[in-house]
DNA sequence: GCCTGATTACTAATATGTGAGTAATATTAG
DNA sequence: CTAATATTACTCACATATTAGTAATCAGGC
């Protein structure tokens, strides 16, 4: 009688070697953030509006992948900080508006300088094709796999 | 006096997009792991285990990305499930070897192959040379940044 | 107008992430 | 051998993630 049989898993972990891509890229953003007493997803956040102008939660909710019950408890601390401003949506009283503040809107601009900075080095690291094909390859990813909430079962 | 200038990003937000990608991944994963009342850390770490034999806290931080204050709990947590167990190493008296159990093992069989299924219904939709040039472009892209923990700065 | 179902933002409970710091032990310089 | 330093696992405080559930509001059929 030999011991139970090993188990095994043929395939990489490839949640976790995104994981570890991940946190090699935002360790070298993390510092910048800290320094202006930011966290992640804070900058995350200032930086879609930043982009798209203001925007409702569940919005911000698919663009920068926090969840409702997280972005309650952030955006509240935001506001908090006079980094957000919250308004009613007119003719739906259950819709708010984000928009930054001219707080957020001042830091973002001493921040911005020192993230475009960052992303120099990455490229000089990485090499501007392996860069962009990296783009095109996660962008494909994300679109083929699409977001199996519910393991395929219709609702 | 016009209003003040934006602040323009020209990179697209990396940290973001390798969220968006692993969020695309695991939501395949994640269904799987809930129905065996594991969470997403758990897995990894008996999986990390499974491949590797007892490892040491310090170690499993390494493999797992997973800060040493969040494995503290998580191995408790573990421990008191009875899915790991934790041996003092002789010779070291701060150190702890962490071994899976008889259950976590016989657990691992069950999932293991709704895993491996999972991961070939993802080759399916990304095509093999897709996913195998995904896995080289990470392993470079972690390789080649690094860790950057204190912004380049000697200790 | 009223009822039903969908939508939106939210709360609660628990697990994990992050940054700072600590006690115990081990290692090394002198 | 001793004092300074390093290492290891840990704690604390707080922010965020996950899952489930809820109150308020809105839209549509009737």
């Amino acid at each position: 009688m030999s011991a139970p049989p090993a188990v095994p898993i043929r395939h990489r972990n490839l949640p976790l070697l995104l994981l570890h891509a991940r946190e090699a890229v935002l360790s070298r953003f993390r510092p910048i953030l800290n320094a202006h007493g930011l966290t992640e997803q804070q900058w995350r956040i200032i930086r879609a509006l930043l982009e798209l102008g203001p925007r409702e939660p569940r919005q911000i909710v698919d663009l920068c992948g926090i969840s409702s019950p997280s972005l309650a408890g952030i955006l509240s601390r935001m506001a908090d900080l006079g980094l957000i401003a919250k308004t009613p949506v007119d003719g739906d009283q259950r819709r708010v508006r984000i928009s930054l503040t001219t707080k957020s809107r001042s830091l973002a601009r001493r921040i911005a300088p020192q993230i475009e900075s960052t992303y120099a080095d990455i490229e000089a690291v990485l090499g501007r094709e392996f860069t962009d094909a990296t783009y095109r390859a996660l962008d494909a990813m994300i679109s083929r796999l699409g977001q199996a909430t519910n393991g395929g079962l219709a609702e």
